[in-house]
RNA sequence: CGGGGCGUAGCGCAGCUCGGUAGCGCGCUUGGUUCGGGACCAAGAGGUCGCGUGUUCAAAUCACGUCGCUCCGACCA
């Protein structure tokens, strides 16, 4: 490819609203352009990037004996309406209506395409254990896209379906699909790619995975374990509670605390820490503002909503407490409540507690010495609150630590959701009929393209592996009016080109520091400079990206010689430990 | 959906408070001199100031409305 006719404006200056680093680098290099919120044109290099991941996880999904098919973008309503999604869904998915006003729908996913595919063409156990999978753009009507190409509305995506006789049977292809994406995420060039242990949420089903990139950018939190490995999101993370010696109290009796309100506010006038509280927390149930829930928990902790979504098995809205009589926010306790319409749940960080600052469900009160087994009846108490860090792993006991990252794959043991509800059966080895156990696999290839920039770029610009590398070799031609340099470098750009090595050639006229800056700010990994200086001695340079290492190579030589280098580093990539 | 910020040339921005000829840098075009780390000189092209309504002799500037973008939060298979 010649620079001077490709369609992709590099730019000195990183546009005012960038907030991380690739996200700038990538719209410097002219690599995206944004056309509007969350939804972005790729142009050649970034498409021969998405390109190249995917042939890399085309690879290895058929290696795991995956069929690759292609579902529809569009799908009548009437599809989603059988697994019951087209109302559990929000305003997320794309919705319309055709010329004949039939709702219709935009795939934000699949699994209702797969087993539309399925339910008819696999009749009998024989044709299982199956995967089929696709890679197709999905709409997801994002209520708030951000940092580039990390949370988008548009992208591509691969995605695979799996069909199973027997939970076990699932397990086990499971197992092997979680190797391929560590292999996956590897070969791409990701090195902090680690599986966490996540929330099924809207995909329902038992068990699942998300692949994480941990990066200080990343969007989720996880708990990590350092000493046994236990890795999991913040959304599903337990973790032990710190003990908590409680001195035996008097009776619980009302003490005045005046405008504090706010745990710190209360704890700063009663000078106590912030661990003999009880706090509220009030949240209604989305869908229905006359129904709250209530949770009462240790005042150190947070709630953590998606195990609180879990414990009521409802979606939740934060809530501001308008609706009810007893209820005087900054000053809740759990003491005297008798509340119609609120779910009260408490979180295990209270059991036992006594000597407790809570609530008086009184204007400028609260009470002193509660003691939750002697003052409250409670039925059950569960665990809704998030890990804290260093809190000790539930396996060994060490300290938890918390990390970000971005959520590059997903995978997820569905069950029988999916085929249960849109009435799939395949004929058993008995002869009687069963509703096969499905397993989803997701990567998020526009994802995965924007994680591996922000992973290895560095202070100059992108630094792409040779293996998903826009080009191999950035031709650079100083002193085009130079006949003999010219000449040789036109050679030499279509010698490397018959030779199978991916150039983008500089034919520019312009100064040496221009295409020294591009080559770096896109990220090609191997810059080879064809100069008057250089071919008085026969010679041309070349810098590779990552390292920054210069050497010099006999003009003859460098077609050799690339060729030998990027075919090394293609094969070395796909030699993937773990 | 709640809260903040911003819409002026392809990109980055100034001008708005206090209404009166629309500017700067980068990029682009032409010519010349340079040229191994984002060169210089000269001459050019390029703008419905997001859109609408209002106020006014006069609106990029003031008022109201609207659309869009963006950041924080909510939400997020």
């Amino acid at each position: 490819m010649l620079i001077s006719k490709l369609v992709c404006e590099r730019t000195k200056e990183t546009p005012a609203d960038i907030t991380i680093r690739s996200h700038g680098y990538l719209v410097r290099a002219g690599y995206i352009k944004p056309v509007t919120t969350g939804i972005y044109t790729l142009s050649m290099p970034a498409k021969r990037i998405v390109e190249k991941i995917q042939n890399i996880i085309r690879q290895e999904m058929d290696a795991v004996e995956g069929q690759e098919v292609l579902f529809p973008v569009t799908m009548p309503a009437e599809l989603w309406q059988e697994s019951g999604r087209y109302s559990s869904i929000g305003e997320e998915m794309g919705r319309f209506k055709d010329r004949n006003q039939r709702d219709m729908v935009l795939g934000m996913t699949h699994e209702e395409a797969a087993v539309h595919l399925a339910r008819n063409w696999i009749s009998s156990y024989n044709q299982l254990p199956c995967m089929i999978y696709q890679m197709q753009t999905k709409f997801r009507d994002e209520a708030r896209p951000r940092a580039g190409l990390i949370r988008v509305r548009e992208f591509t995506m691969k995605d695979a379906y799996s069909f199973h006789e027997t939970q076990a049977d699932l397990l086990k292809y499971y197992d092997r699909v979680y190797k391929a994406y560590e292999r996956i995420f590897a070969r791409i060039g990701m090195k902090k790619v680690i599986a966490v242990k996540s929330d099924t949420g809207m995909m329902g089903g038992s068990e699942a995975h998300e692949f994480m990139l941990l990066t200080p950018i990343g969007e989720d939190t996880l708990a990590i374990c350092p000493h046994c490995g236990y890795k999991a999101n913040m959304e599903v993370a337990d973790g032990a509670l710190d003990k908590t010696d409680y001195i035996p109290c008097g009776a619980a009796a009302e003490v005045y605390t005046g405008n504090a309100k706010e745990i710190a506010e209360v704890c700063k006038y009663l000078d106590i820490p912030p661990e003999r509280t009880i706090k509220a927390v009030s949240f209604a149930i989305k869908g229905d503002g006359n129904r709250g829930v209530l949770v009462f928990l240790r005042g150190d902790l947070e709630v953590n909503e998606a195990k609180l979504k879990r414990v009521i098995k409802a979606n939740i809205v934060p809530n501001d407490l308008k609706d009810s009589a007893q209820l005087v926010a900054g000053n809740i306790g759990p003491a005297g409540l008798d509340l119609k319409n609120t779910v009260i749940v408490y979180d295990r960080s209270i059991k036992g507690a006594k000597g407790m600052v809570t609530g008086a469900n009184k204007a400028d009160y609260h009470i002193k010495d509660f003691d939750v087994a002697r003052d409250i009846k409670v039925k059950e108490f569960f665990d809704v609150a998030k890990v804290k860090e260093g809190a000790a792993c539930l396996k060994c006991g060490a300290p938890l630590a918390l990390e970000n990252g971005i959520e590059v794959g997903n995978i997820f043991q569905l069950g029988t959701k999916y085929t249960a509800a849109m009435g799939m059966s395949v004929s058993g080895r008995d002869g009687k009929a069963f509703t096969p156990i499905m397993g989803c696999y997701g990567i998020g290839v526009g994802r995965a393209l924007a994680s591996v920039a922000e992973e290895l770029s560095d202070d100059k610009g992108l630094v792409f592996p040779v293996q998903v590398a826009p080009w191999h070799v950035y031709l650079a031609a100083l002193r085009t009016d130079d006949l003999e340099v010219k000449k040789t470098a036109d050679k030499l750009y279509k010698e490397l080109t018959r030779a199978g090595v991916e150039t983008l050639y500089d034919d520019r006229p312009v100064s040496p520091g221009v295409k020294f800056a591009d080559s770096e700010l896109m990220g090609i990994p191997y810059r080879v400079v064809i100069s008057p200086r250089g071919l008085e001695s026969g010679q041309a340079e070349v810098v590779n990206r990552e390292t920054g290492g210069k050497e010099f190579i006999p003009a003859g030589e460098i077609v050799r010689t690339m060729k030998k280098r990027i075919n090394d580093a293609v094969k070395a990539s796909k030699k993937t430990k773990k």
